[in-house]
DNA sequence: TTGATTGCAAACGGTTTGCATGGGA
DNA sequence: TCCCATGCAAACCGTTTGCAATCAA
């Protein structure tokens, strides 16, 4: 499931927030983004269509909406991007373009943890691949 | 293989560098660290022994090192994190404390990544997983 | 001696905060 | 109307850079 325009109407409903166009706005540009955008790269979006959209509104509305569990966090190159696939997914990173893609999880035979639990638990993991996308072999 | 400081004086005879006590310290703090100091955490330690080390220093020297491939670098809510743990593993991060362990490359099974190729190649991969430590469990 | 390395301080980029204004409920 | 949300600007933090002084080779 990705984030879609009818979460954040939910979440104001559910929490009695205000529907403004700056947070439509955002919610629209993450949903229809598909390689991880930074607070920037929204920032940048939202004022095509609204100009004068200040920083500090993009970054409060990342945050709820990361608080909310409706986009993933997740830092790279010391820059912190936002992920609007709420399903559980692994990462490939083309070593050629920087681009990142999601995997499904399914693509992954599931992992046996039991050998390096015992004094500590293992609740979930992730996994990052590293290569090259189609587009950079080319 | 973990950087000893054995490391740093090879690599200064290799290259022609100096070999300064800054050098030294930073090498030697590491190689006896084990959660994954941030550069800050690389300044204070080494100013504890050399007072008036600047952060320049620190900057600049970690910078030779994963260029050496001495230590690797990873990123962690932002900050950019030292490994002087060269083998190939995987990190554990307890969701009590935050501290994070290395794990084997051995204790997860071979990853068969076929069925994600195709269109793309996969060269490698590492794996972030999440629980609790054993002191936490206390 | 001499150029690599250092310390310092300023600059930088991404993020957070404080506060007065404004607009959705 | 009322208070939440916004815009702005300054502050903040980790990191990088420029430059003169220093010191390992």
């Amino acid at each position: 499931m990705r984030l879609t325009r009818q979460h954040i109407e939910t979440l104001a409903a559910e929490r009695g927030l205000k529907l403004t166009p700056q947070r439509r706005a955002i919610v629209e540009f993450l949903a229809g983004a598909w390689h991880h955008p930074s607070a920037e790269d929204v920032f940048v979006a939202v004022n095509a269509r609204f100009p004068l959209t200040s920083r500090a509104t993009v970054y409060n509305t990342l945050k709820l909406l990361k608080d909310a569990s409706l986009v993933q966090e997740l830092t790279r190159d010391g820059v912190v991007r936002f992920d609007p696939n709420l399903d559980r997914h692994h990462h490939f990173i083309c070593r050629g373009c920087g681009r990142v893609e999601d995997l499904p999880w399914e693509s992954v035979q599931p992992l046996d943890t039991s050998t390096m639990e015992g004094d500590r638990t293992i609740q979930s993991f992730d996994i990052t691949f590293y290569g090259v996308c189609r587009e950079c072999k080319e």
